[in-house]
DNA sequence: AATGGTTTAAGGTCATACCAAAATACCAGG
DNA sequence: CCTGGTATTTTGGTATGACCTTAAACCATT
């Protein structure tokens, strides 16, 4: 007899079936963000399973970044608008846990926020340097007042990568900063020489962005990196953080 | 009743709570992949709560590539070993749905790729050169039998990468790789003299990081990129490949 | 020893009930 | 009429307890 004949009968999970469907339901853009799906009991006479099997495959949809749940009246599952921040969060549990060490990331970091300086020097309007520019005053303050942190470097890198006007690398550089901020918390008070010296890279890069100076971008840009990366890498060499 | 007097906004979900706990223990390596974690009903009366919340849990970490949950005896949640397949399937999901272009991720991706050679042709070893080299006769005969798909291709660039010895690139590299096919078939059955061209671009780029020669390397790639990158455009440009 | 049924551990599903939160409806007091 | 508090309703969150399905291990028959 043969076996071609038996489709083997998959998806033993209903609630994975579901999943399917809605995910189906969204990539022929029949639910679009913002859109409201009914509420869970409506949905379990709709396919016709209980609402365990309805709520589970909610939780899955929900792990995945693509219906947010909310309660009470007018509550349910809402089709979110995809961003970059849930693609960071995932991309962040799956860094904490795989074998990647600091130095790589800190390495793919730099090929990334090094290779995209042409795509800045050629695109970042006046907007984006106006922006910058007051980043890196709001900075300084923060710096005189002791309260310069990771964070708002990171904030600094992410509106830089911004000025490519690409989504995706906006996206890159975003998910490569929350994860190095999660792992790396050892260097969230940064030194006031550390900070000040930072700072002022910061803005060297601005202004050579302004001038449309590919090669001074780069090269600022580069010194920067190359400064974080080989702190990382020095803190990592020696065993750990002296906070344990 | 004192009962946990700074309990912050903590998700007010208990599934949540369960969620979060198991990732500490993987994030403590307190749990190592395949270890099993105790059944449902186990988790139950540990955690003092119902099975529909710990199977919620599950989910969660499911959906989250943590753990991959087997049935029947000997069955239940296993820590799952992290790889970049699983990264790239959630980037895919996101990147399906979100307004990225396919331009723009084929520009990120340009980014990257570019920003690698130099790594590569600095730490290429003589294995990778090898295997860079069997990969490229196998696709010219492959190309021959006109079944040069783009998967090959896809191998190619992932094989390339890897010559960066850091995972979070390869990781990286393959991320965009998966994605891409998955959403960008419509270049899946390459032309033969498109697919010829790519293939001897593929081994002069060999060549050239053989001889450790960087401006040959970098020329190469992008060229080879940009013509990738500008048919990409192309198609999107003009409403939609003809292939439907 | 090989085959085939039986037990058993585990996840998968169902049904019902009740709780908690949020939006709305409603009503009393100014 | 407006204000503000209360009741109601909608909807998700959780708890129980039962039953089914699967898959491994165990056992009995051939």
């Amino acid at each position: 007899m043969p076996e071609e004949l038996f489709k083997t009968v998959s998806s033993s999970r209903v609630s994975q079936v579901i999943v399917d469907q809605i995910r189906l339901l969204l990539k022929e853009e029949r639910l679009k963000p913002g859109d409201r799906l009914p509420s869970e009991r409506e949905l379990c006479v709709h396919f016709g399973v209980s609402r365990v099997t309805v709520r589970e495959a909610l939780r899955i949809l929900e792990a995945s970044g693509l219906v947010e749940i909310r309660v009470g009246a007018r509550g349910g599952a809402f089709v979110t608008t995809p961003d970059a921040r849930q693609v960071g969060e995932g991309l962040a549990t799956l860094l904490s846990l795989s074998p990647l060490t600091a130095a790589e990331v800190t390495e793919a970091r730099l090929v990334v926020e090094l290779g995209i300086v042409p795509l800045i020097v050629e695109r970042a309007t006046q907007e984006d340097l106006d922006d910058l520019r007051a980043m890196c005053d709001e900075h300084a303050e923060a710096l005189e007042r002791g309260e310069y942190t990771m964070e708002l470097s990171a904030d600094f890198h992410t509106r830089v990568a911004a000025c490519t006007h690409n989504a995706a690398i906006k996206m890159l550089v975003e998910s490569f900063h929350g994860p190095l901020l999660m792992s790396l918390r050892q260097a969230q008070t940064v030194e006031p020489q550390m900070g000040l010296l930072g700072s002022k890279e910061h803005r060297d890069f601005v202004e050579a962005v302004a001038a449309r100076d590919l090669d001074a971008a780069t090269a600022t840009m580069n010194a920067h990196l190359q400064r974080t990366a080989s702190r990382v890498k020095d803190e990592h060499a020696e065993g750990g953080p002296a906070t344990g």
